[in-house]
RNA sequence: GGGCGAAUAGUUCAGUUUGGGAGAACGCCUGCCUUACAAGCAGGAGGUCAUAGGUUCAAAUCCUAUUUCGCCCA
């Protein structure tokens, strides 16, 4: 026996210790110099703002599986770990946690904060690494790339100096999602819409005459946002509106402000919303100023960048949103223009940072042209460069791409890529340079000074692929290493990140960064919401690693991955990965408790034993369907197979054949063909299984006899040619079926587990009764038999009560009362259930048109199910007979 | 408003691609401390497969419509 196995299992101390050893040997690193296929995987770069949560552990889980998959089948495996600097979520902690010491924001200098930043980045930064590495990740850290180093800001310069210098680049005024509290333009992604009940206030314009003087007529539109009447420009109606036929190109007084604004006609206008009048306000929505852009309308910014009213707002001037509203809503109502007000549902956009309300805000920003490069990425997906999986995301992905617009890069913050732009103080010149210029190119002046703000985040996301491969310089890594196969990620961010990923492969070393996208599925709560910490319907996956290891984790993340769009998650389903740890040690202790020490010929033995048969050719079904399941992502499949496997085929049913062989010191030929079985079966398995819970996997690996090396390396298993299987395969069905019905009728008749009882089976034909006999000692261990009789004919015997399975009938003998009323309701329910089967059956064979139209082998199958029925119901009525005959 | 997903056992979900004997896990009930495992073992109950039509010899599965819930986009 090898050395003692602890009889618990302690998971942090397994997992701690063999995640160093794995690091101190340097296994996850991929040589660049390999022969080997590369198999490479770029993890999705987490924010260093956060910490790990579900969906972390979910899409880390996967790519992990996938990459120790690969690592075994001798695949050079890279995955390339790395962290995203986050721009306006680290901002915000850095401004907090400054804030917290009493340093403000407004007091301190660009350079202060980017340093303070910096620090704070060493000191939290790297918790979601440390989370990473607990959770069991395999990535090679010593490639571990940060979007705002060195080697990526190089890529984020040039990638800009090359889209500026193609004119894809360019400067505008647009509408913009404004947080007026960070103060700065927030991506589509940043913007949480929000359910609110509100008010919809219908407001008085009057019609001016040809002289300027007000009428008596008017148009009443109707609005949620009354404060932004200050910066209306137009009042527009549908051209087919016949309310307003007679009004078009008339001009109007804006009440409270006096400006003179015409009334105009434009298709986007809804004839249903309101009186299907509305106030066009171009500064501050998006619909109105594309609306003012078709009718050459000047926008009127009314808003400073904080949201209070500016100079054009006149008396309102000094006045938050919400203030200039009131007194707005106020002022109408004492002219009498404020002809009604309405509640009204709708949704509004919040910061997802600070929760402010984002007002819509025309302002200076840097753009990327999307149409050319949209088509690009349309290309690739079309010609099956890329392949979603599940395949609908493709569809979803095209969708959003036919309709892209132009990518809004610029960003009021100070931490992130600052745009490589400088201006001449001299001479007006733009600069674009990767890197910094000392005079300026067209008048050599040094008084250069760069551009105030940043870059989106999600432009250095969007060179990942190629800058954590050295781009723009091309050396080895990206040689050997690029394209990447398979990029892991949520549903959210395709448009945000993978597509714009396509773009810059495509773009700049014109090769998609890979072949498979696969989109894991959300995880919601039990109610089936989003899962969020700030609701209080979060799950910290880092708790549950801790108390019953990563491995336990992991394997509910591959239950869960599933492919369907989102899964109801609730903290218990970790139970079933906890459960299964514990079963998984409990069985390799019963194997290490009674095999060898210096067993040989584990792997090059041939199965004789028809149990040995038997779970080697379940293997090697499991083998093939693990490997389906890899191709196919399906992980929930793959999982629940071994699962399935481990637990009923191999401890339920394998084990529980072999303990006899193994308990038998007389016969060596048995003991050790049973320890070879075993170990053989135990191996593969956990090969297969390694890649899932790669902790508890290799501390069995390394308690087996027979192993050697770590099997974190350790070759993928491959199916091996057995015996006959096929005859293996049915004398297992059978044998087990004759246990499970003595097991049933022990039940019928309260025999207790331990007591030991006799029975006689009557085999139908010669080759039931070799498989009896030759499982004779399977049946009364397993089923706890004392006296087995085996008889071709023979009465039913008196003191019995029995039971018929497919080639063979079973008694159980007991010495007690028969209680024949009893015995006779049960057989008479198992009797009335096979009736029903057979009257479905029969109603099948008599109905003509399934004769000639149905497949013969459907039918072949209902004509033998039939067969099989009638046997049973046979024998059962012969029993039924009799027992009414004994009954009188 | 548009798109997508879901509706199957008390609960969470497979099964739907390619139509042909309704499955798993958890929970529940019964009996067991059987020397690997009570985080376990053995047995059991529980389902008009959301609704209404249609196609078919045959529908959880294909088609149409409807209802409810959720997600994404605008």
């Amino acid at each position: 026996m090898p050395e003692i196995i602890p009889e618990r299992y302690d998971p942090q101390e397994v997992e701690q210790k063999w995640y160093s050893m794995w690091l101190a040997e340097g296994l996850f690193h991929a040589d660049v110099k390999s022969t080997k296929k590369p198999y490479t995987i770029l993890i999705p770069p987490p924010n260093i703002t956060g910490a790990l949560h579900m969906g972390h552990a979910l899409v880390n889980s996967i790519q992990d599986f996938l990459i120790r998959r690969a690592r075994m089948l001798g695949y050079e495996a890279l995955w390339i770990p790395g962290i995203d600097h986050a721009g306006i979520a680290t901002e915000n902690k850095v401004e907090q946690y400054l804030a917290s010491m009493g340093i403000f924001r407004d007091k301190i200098t660009r350079e202060r904060f980017i340093k303070s930043a910096w620090e704070w980045k060493d000191r939290y930064g790297g918790v979601i690494i440390k989370q990473l590495k607990r959770l069991g990740c395999s990535c090679d850290w010593d490639r571990m790339a940060f979007t705002l180093d060195e080697k990526r800001q190089k890529a984020v310069n040039t990638a800009f100096l090359r889209y500026y210098n193609e004119g894809l680049i360019y400067r505008g005024k647009y509408i913009v999602n404004w947080c007026p509290r960070c103060r700065t333009t927030i991506s589509d992604l940043e913007v949480e819409y929000d359910e609110r009940d509100a008010k919809l206030y219908y407001i008085s314009y009057p019609l001016i005459d040809d002289k300027g003087n007000k009428t008596q007529k008017s148009i009443v539109v109707a609005t949620t946002r009354p404060e932004t009447m200050l910066g209306d420009m137009a009042v527009a109606v549908n051209p087919l509106d016949k309310r307003y036929s007679d009004v078009k190109g008339a001009f109007l007084e804006l009440p409270l402000v006096g400006r003179r604004i015409p009334v105009i006609t434009d298709d986007a206008v809804e004839m249903e919303f309101g009186t299907g009048a509305v106030k066009i306000t171009p500064a501050h929505d998006p619909d109105d100023y594309e609306i003012a852009l078709r009718h050459n309308i000047e926008p009127l910014v009314i808003m400073d960048e904080g949201a209070m009213i500016n100079g054009n707002g006149g008396v309102y001037e000094g006045l938050t949103r919400e203030e200039a509203r009131k007194k707005i809503v106020e002022d109408l109502e004492k002219e009498g223009l404020l002809v009604k007000v309405e509640d009204y549902h709708h949704s509004v956009g919040r910061c997802c940072r600070c929760q402010t309300d984002i007002e819509p805000y025309l302002s200076e920003q840097w753009f990327i042209k999307m149409e050319p490069l949209a088509k690009l990425v349309i290309d690739a997906i079309n010609k099956g460069k890329v392949r979603f999986v599940p395949d609908r995301w493709t569809r979803i992905c095209l969708s959003w791409l036919e309709n892209a617009r132009d990518w809004c890069i610029s960003r009021q913050l100070w931490w992130g890529h600052r745009i490589p732009i400088w201006y001449c103080d001299e001479c007006g010149e733009v600069i674009v340079s990767v890197e910094k210029p000392t005079r300026c190119t067209k008048c050599e002046s040094s008084k250069l000074h760069q551009d105030e703000d940043v870059l989106d985040t999600w432009f250095s996301s969007a060179l990942w692929p190629i800058s954590t491969m050295g781009w723009p310089d091309v050396g080895d890594d990206f040689e050997k290493f690029y394209p990447t196969d398979v990029l892991v990620t949520a549903s959210d961010i395709i448009y945000l990140w993978v597509a714009r990923m396509i773009v810059s492969g495509l773009k700049f070393v014109g090769e998609v960064p890979f072949h498979t996208v696969y989109i894991n599925t959300t995880i919601q709560d039990e109610e089936g919401r989003r899962m969020s910490r700030t609701h209080g319907t979060g799950i910290d996956p880092m708790e549950f690693i801790e108390s019953i290891g990563a491995d336990a984790v992991r394997f509910t993340m591959a239950t869960i991955a599933t492919q369907t769009q989102s899964i109801r998650f609730s903290a218990d389903k970790f139970d079933i990965g906890k459960y299964f740890t514990n079963k998984i040690w409990n069985a390799a202790r019963f194997l290490l408790m009674n095999v060898d020490e210096n067993i040989t010929g584990v792997n090059d033995f041939t199965p004789e034993r028809v149990e040995d048969i038997w779970i080697m050719d379940g293997l090697n079904g499991l083998i093939e369907e693990v490997n389906r399941g890899y191709e196919e992502y399906r992980f929930n499949d793959l999982a629940g197979r071994l699962y399935d496997f481990f637990w009923h085929s191999y401890c339920d049913w394998y084990l529980e054949l072999i303990k006899n062989r193994f308990y038998r010191p007389e016969n060596e030929d048995e003991r050790l063909s049973a320890q070879r079985c075993a170990l053989y079966v135990m191996d593969g398995w956990l090969r297969l299984m390694h890649p899932i819970m790669p902790h508890i996997t290799e501390e069995i690996y390394s308690r087996l006899p027979h192993t050697s090396g770590y099997i974190i390396l350790a070759q993928w298993p491959e199916v091996k040619e057995i015996g006959d299987v096929i005859s293996a395969r049915e004398e297992l069905e059978f044998i087990t079926e004759v246990i499970r019905s003595i097991r049933n009728l022990r039940t019928e008749i309260n025999v207790p587990p331990s007591k030991e009882v006799d029975v006689l089976i009557i085999p139908e034909g010669d080759k039931y009764r070799e498989m009896t006999e030759r499982n004779a000692e399977h049946i009364t261990t397993l089923a706890k038999v004392a006296d087995l009789d085996i008889k071709m004919s023979a009465s039913k015997p008196k003191m019995a009560i029995s039971s018929v399975v497919a080639g063979a009938s079973v008694y159980l003998l007991f010495e007690g009362i028969v209680d024949a009323d009893k015995e006779l309701k049960r057989l008479t329910r198992t009797y009335k259930k096979l009736e029903e089967e057979k009257r479905k059956l029969t109603l099948k064979l008599e109905n003509e048109n399934f004769m000639t139209k149905a497949p013969k082998n459907v039918i072949d199958d209902v004509v033998r199910h039939l067969e099989e029925v009638d046997r049973k119901m046979l024998r059962i009525g012969e029993h039924i007979n009799k027992l009414r005959g004994e009954n009188n």
